[in-house]
DNA sequence: CCCTCCGCTATTGTATACATAACGCATACA
DNA sequence: TGTATGCGTTATGTATACAATAGCGGAGGG
């Protein structure tokens, strides 16, 4: 056989793992579907070790199911498991927040978070948003929710987040673009806005609970917005992570 | 060299995760020691590309660590990691019962949980405890615990959980273990059956906030004696998990 | 005497060959 | 005609060979 192309830049299992990802979530693979070792080699370019590697990796990241006989499938994810998972990450930025107010965060700290908040202010003083604008927006959230986190200075809690995040639609840009398809979309960054200024506001002046019950507010705000979202299947196409939705609802 | 011995009944990579936890969980790899491929393959008697499927699978567990030049170490947690990850479960385990509660069980589904605290009462009628009876609570304790879990029905709610169990001191069994030390170890199991009792009732009357309350106390007790525990270190050699505890303190 | 550079060694990253188990198909028998 | 069994093919699980890199030690020069 020819000599396989290699790129050293970056590991084979990383790149691996990568395209694999890419594949997930643009849907080439679908949900259920079994992913052969054999054809991952072949698309990705990389030899079956590596491979191996990064498919433990995605099983371990939640986009994976081994199967009992061998091998592994692309997850399926119902409705409910969607909506849990975006509760789940807004009940672990709850605790993060209440970490962050009641360890006490310097001014200096809450500076990035409050460069984000005037960023995300100037974008939505357009009345409709702009699709660039909306694409920064969903730049700046990521951005705040990741501070946000960080501020919580627990290594534990922020790597169960970025977990709880691993999976598309329960990343903060994941259901920001959900909630995009609906006509309220203006409506609702604005409320989501007036949560992040609330945590601020609770953590620095060292109110644990409120920071905790803003950011859980926050996410059931959004978990209301994405059953909304489905409903009006029109525009989902916005959101690649739906292609791990189970086509049966359940 | 002479004809490997192998054990067909499990997967190689199954026997040499299991193996290398032990080594972690007993100490025999301290904590920031790096974890050699070959010298794993020796002591779990598989091979290489087994070997390195457990190790990324423990690293995804949070019990090893990437070295960024390549290779794995063993994670070394601080004091404060530690009761951040029991408190993390504590979180979690809170919005299991509270969706447990919200989402409504039946009688059916609640037997095994009350049997589990009939027998953990029969228990604690011995005072003081026997070392015998001790044990079986730690079991029926962890039973509590997973059953528990389980009535959310939420695969992603579930998961997360046993992630955040992975990591022995934050798992039920291994801070009972750690709170054992204690002069007051009876009184506090009695005061935690006493939660146990609360979080069953609140979720038979559909009592989701009281129910995951009392969940977040449970953890905040745990928490509590843990720090005490810490403090009289005299037998905490009942602890294995206290292996991955960073020596020098920060 | 110390600092730097070169080369060696040890360890990880990658590729592939081999073993084994599962699935499917075909054929034969009931 | 349907079912069961056996064989073949294909995939995964495992082992090992090869490649490349990082870390360390020694030697030489300043």
């Amino acid at each position: 056989m020819a000599e396989r192309e290699v790129d050293r830049s970056v590991s084979q299992t990383v790149k691996a793992q990568l395209a694999l990802r890419d594949q997930i979530l643009s849907g080439a693979l679908r949900p259920g579907e079994r992913i052969s070792e054999l054809q991952a080699v072949e698309t990705t370019g990389a030899s079956r070790t590596p491979v191996r590697m990064a498919l433990v990796r995605l099983e371990e990241e939640g986009l994976l199911e081994a199967i009992p006989s061998g091998g592994f499938m692309v997850k399926a994810f119902s409705e409910r498991d969607i909506s849990d998972s975006i509760e789940l990450r807004g009940t672990l930025e709850g605790l993060a927040a209440r970490f962050a107010a009641e360890r006490g965060v310097s001014a200096r700290e809450l500076e990035p978070l409050k460069e984000c908040l005037a960023a995300i202010d100037e974008l939505l003083r357009q009345v409709p948003i702009s699709v660039d604008a909306f694409s920064s927006y969903v730049t700046l959230n990521a951005r705040f929710h990741a501070q946000l986190t960080e501020l919580s200075r627990s290594p534990p809690l922020i790597r169960q987040i970025d977990r709880a995040s691993a999976l598309p639609f329960a990343s903060p840009s994941g259901f920001v673009m959900a909630q995009s398809a609906l006509p309220e979309a203006q409506q609702i960054l604005i409320i989501a806005q007036e949560h992040h200024r609330v945590v601020i506001d609770a953590i620095e002046n060292r109110e644990g609970a409120r920071a905790e019950a803003v950011m859980r507010e926050h996410a059931r705000l959004a978990v209301r917005n994405l059953r909304l979202a489905l409903r009006n299947r029109t525009h989902l196409d916005l959101l690649p992570a739906l292609a791990l939705i189970k086509t049966a609802t359940d």
